[in-house]
DNA sequence: CTTCTGACTGGGA
DNA sequence: GTCCCAGCCAGAA
């Protein structure tokens, strides 16, 4: 995940690094691309920028807030749309949208 | 360059 | 556990 294309660009090529059934947090990507998680409210906006046809190729919806909670508020990409995606993954999403960071959160190639 | 915004984050009540 | 406030960075006008 490097090179000149841009923070953004930055941002769609971590998240499709992101694997199935795993996910991940605003600051963590920011954590992995920065290496601080200052830049967390930029990562959402830059999922926020995402257009139809990147919105599938870039699993935007296997990145979540810290607290392990669905932040979106778009329209296209709601939260229940989010939960319904992580949920076709096999990621447990509770009633309020909640996600298991412990147990689904992904920061950086484990292995 | 300056100003404003945004799918965030941490600390306090 | 939930709500509110201040700080942070990157992009667009």
């Amino acid at each position: 995940v490097s090179g000149t294309e841009g923070f953004f660009q930055r941002v769609w090529a971590l998240t499709e690094r992101i694997p199935p059934g795993r996910v991940s947090t605003y600051g963590g990507v920011s954590m992995l691309l920065l290496g601080h998680a200052r830049a967390a409210r930029t990562v959402g906006w830059a999922l926020h920028g995402l257009s139809e046809a990147q919105a599938e190729v870039v699993p935007w919806w296997r990145v979540i807030n810290a607290a392990g909670r669905i932040s979106t508020s778009c329209a296209s990409h709601s939260a229940q749309l989010q939960a319904a995606r992580l949920a076709d993954e096999g990621v447990q999403v509770d009633a309020a949208g909640r996600v298991d960071l412990a147990r689904y959160g992904w920061f950086g190639d484990e292995g």
